[in-house]
DNA sequence: AACCAGTTACTTGACAATATGAAATATTTA
DNA sequence: TAAATATTTCATATTGTCAAGTAACTGGTT
């Protein structure tokens, strides 16, 4: 196990790692403030917006107990940002989707999350291209050539 | 306000980048349940380790009300991993340390972060200074060569 | 020096949101 | 029928905010 715990540019990589996702929620939560709804409420409204979902697989998305997931979707539906439904082909399943308010407020959301966009647009494409590969290979993904 | 939303480029780096902070936090609530901490807590830990620091500076690294770091301090106070001791310059402060056992917590929490290491040894030194130098402009930081 | 007003540091209390775990209900599956 | 699954409810802990309270510092005045 030669890991190398110590090397100068390793750590500092992983500082700056750690300084995004600093900034990433720190914006995400602000974002979410903007429409007074809560990080974990911001989130599980954007995992709706894209498909509606039984309320376990959300659990499973946030990774936290399906006990959570009716709490935060209680909320979200005393809001009027999300319904719950019946599964047609499980009636013990309940499926969460967006409403038209909901939908509409995850949109904005999205359109509000500035950090993604603005610090990159500070990049090239050329860097843009080369921090996507880099990150890929970090989160180990194989790539589109690999594909 | 030509900020390119659509660009199919920014998107997927956007969306690396939030799978680098979903797993970044992942792995550091694991490493810190592992020591039977939370998140909060290790973090404060973590900080105090560094440096020990009054309450009302952990709560603006934290970004959160003071009120909120008495309860967290509390808790590891409790636990024997942070003491409460007295500033000689201002009678109104508290300063928190870790103690000894907390020390040693706090370190082999840093040495758990496999998440840091582990996936960025697969990147060569080249791949890794491009990636800090592109995080670094990405940040809006100045690099060494500014400095 | 003493005094007083304003500010600062921290804590406490009330309360909301988030999180876990155990138990209860309804439903599906074998 | 028995076991497993999806969801909810309840008890409880942690984290977070805000308002109020206590102690101590600061600056300006005598």
């Amino acid at each position: 196990m030669a890991t190398p715990r110590t090397d100068p540019l390793t750590l500092e990589v992983v500082e700056l790692i750690g300084t995004v996702v600093a900034r990433y929620y720190e914006e995400y939560d602000e974002a979410a403030a903007a429409h007074s709804l809560t990080g974990a409420q911001a989130r599980v409204l954007g995992l709706l917006s894209l498909e509606p979902m039984p309320m376990r697989r959300i659990a499973q998305k946030l990774k936290c107990e399906p006990s959570n997931v009716t709490g935060i979707v209680d909320r979200l539906e005393a809001r009027g940002l999300v319904e719950r439904g019946p599964d047609p082909a499980d009636r013990r399943v309940k499926l969460a989707a967006p409403t038209e308010l909901g939908a509409r407020t995850a949109h904005q959301l999205r359109d509000s999350l500035t950090f993604a966009r603005e610090p990159l647009a500070g990049l090239s494409d050329e860097d843009r291209r080369m921090l996507r590969d880099l990150l890929r290979r970090m989160l180990g993904e194989p790539g589109p050539s690999a594909g």
